[in-house]
DNA sequence: ATGAAAGCGCTAACAC
DNA sequence: GTGTTAGCGCTTTCAT
């Protein structure tokens, strides 16, 4: 008693009974009214919402995820949000799961793998609907923990042999065929690679579509002429002085990613180098900051906005439609290549 | 009956009843035992982490936010994730906020009411316990809303009279003023500033700062050394522009934030201009970039961690001692220069 | 120290 | 069409 008087008294947040009282309807009613059940009358439908208006009411997240079973959330994990990469691809995921009425939890995984446990435990603690790990490929071990908990997962380039997991397919090939095409056009022979981390699968991947794309150029691949790097600018200016150290230097650069090839440009101005003049430069995934490198970034696109709507449609379709039996399991994001101005036909005496 | 045979069958995650069960003891102690309630013998917290253990059981955390009506979730609204800024600020709150037990929710405005009202209400949804509004000052009208729901707020920048309301203010003044005075040290005179967009409070203050530091050098500012731009890459080159085109052309040129100086880093580039040697330029910020801009940006340095912690432990507090009397309502981020190689003196024609 | 039971705000099955 | 009611999984009195 004592405390229906204090709860009277304080003007606590409405709730679906407050809503009801103010409407003289059912809390049936109302929640049929929320959730847009075509068995409610115009009539009260009307006064519902009037209601709602009028005490500025909003259904509790957390009360409806604990009855229904639906949270309504979906996770996503990446790599580094700090990468210019990854904060594009975030915003696209969130666009369109908030379209769709789901709201994100996004967390950065940084390559260790400690990190990416308590991620997805925290994940799978709020319920979420499914996870996209975008981490292309790095932390295999810690998947199956989210397989086994039974929640839709979708990966980058990554298939695992679970019912509610899916794979985003990077088409890698057509983008790298044509980087090596477009330099082979202007002349350039003497090509390098410098990859990306090879505990990557995707980093695997292009630097194997790099190697069949100079083979079917039926240009050779000097051994030293594919480094590893780690994805970063820093990796991109050591993989360039060990390029340059050697007796015979390329003429050109395909980076693994563009913070690579930012490194490379940083690096090659170090040693007054003229980009594109004296060396060429490709990168790859044209973050939106590769239009303004100096020179502009020659880059091929990977697109954040179709990854993010592959990652989402994956999801989605696990977790509304489960039962599908046609569902897609696999995705495929296309690459293309951006020509802008840190490429050109080789110097006469870099021949 | 039926349902129960179902239930049986497949098998649910499991819940506390569950873990009560193998363990022997009733739900209460199992909930006791998780939330380190004193209260439970040795003897059966043991059998209770054992099921717990064996069980791979985690709590709901949505029945849990249902009754004890917290969520331990925290909102973090930011202007453009897409701006390097803002990911490391993001990065930090996460950190942070983890590390205590909170998860967040992140959201972008991209300077649009609209769209902050809809993150506002989708994070009143979730139950929130606090939002940081980290867009420097845009929104005003939209947060009241929040403040009306008795929500704890943290605004960058901007005082609501609000008792759920804190703020962090920026100390620009010792960076500026710094940054000011290492320009005149250098031998400039004519030096510019490319202001940020007048719907922010930040660039407003930003700019006062440097009019200030600018007097108390006894330095003349010329009135169309100071042009409003945008904050973006695109308005650094257009403010440079500007400046370029008029008949006495400043030394050096400090910029509102690092995009813009990054942009008439660009812009220079393409006037062949040499940076430091024709051209001094500053940014603010510091975001991760500037180190590797061509030449390295000298720039006033704001640190991300240090506003992000400010932020959180302003929520922190309101959440966990609303009624603490000493609360602070007031956080100061403070700020100081770094300097790289974007300044040198002016070459001797420039005077 | 432990357990029984009430109830957080909501949805959905069932009754009318 | 509309209302009544039984839980969703958990925390928290209140007994014992």
């Amino acid at each position: 008693m004592a405390r229906k008087v204090i709860r009277k008294a304080v003007a606590k947040t409405p709730d679906i009974r407050t809503v009801a009282a103010l409407a003289k309807v059912s809390i049936a009613t109302v929640s049929r009214t929320i959730n847009g059940s075509p068995a409610v009358s115009d009539r009260l439908s009307k006064r519902v919402w009037q209601a709602i208006e009028q005490l500025n009411y909003f259904p509790n997240t957390h009360a409806r995820s604990l009855v229904s079973g639906r949270s309504r959330l979906l996770g996503i994990i990446v790599e580094n949000i700090t990468n210019p990469f990854f904060p594009e691809l975030i915003q696209s995921f969130e666009e369109v799961a908030v379209a769709h009425g789901y709201e994100i939890l996004v967390s950065s995984s940084n390559s260790d793998p400690a990190i990416l446990t308590t991620c997805v435990r925290r994940m799978l603690e709020r319920k979420v609907e499914g996870v996209a790990v975008l981490t292309f490929g790095e932390e295999e071990p810690v998947l199956d923990k989210l397989a086994h908990h039974d929640v839709p997962i979708v990966l980058a380039e990554f298939k695992l042999d679970d019912p509610k997991a899916s794979t985003i397919l990077l088409d890698y090939t057509t983008g790298i065929h044509a980087a090596v095409q477009h330099l082979q056009d202007l002349g350039h022979r003497l090509i390098a690679f410098l990859a990306g981390p090879h505990t990557l699968h995707s980093a695997i991947t292009r630097e194997n579509d790099f190697r069949a794309a100079m083979q079917d150029a039926a240009l050779p691949i000097q051994k030293k002429f594919v480094v590893e790097c780690d994805h970063t600018l820093k990796g991109g200016v050591a993989g360039f002085s060990q390029l340059w150290s050697l007796p015979t230097r390329p003429t050109a650069v395909l980076c693994s990613n563009d913070m690579t090839a930012i490194g490379v440009l940083r690096a090659a101005y170090h040693e007054s180098l003229r980009v594109p003049q004296d060396l060429s430069v490709v990168g790859l995934d044209d973050i939106d900051f590769a239009e303004f490198t100096l020179p502009p970034l020659t880059t091929i696109r990977l697109s954040r906005t179709d990854l993010a709507r592959a990652a989402f449609e994956a999801l989605r379709q696990q977790a509304e439609e489960p039962a599908n039996p046609k569902l897609q399991r696999e995705f495929l994001v296309s690459t293309s290549l951006v020509v802008r101005g840190s490429t050109a036909a080789p110097a006469v005496n870099g021949r």
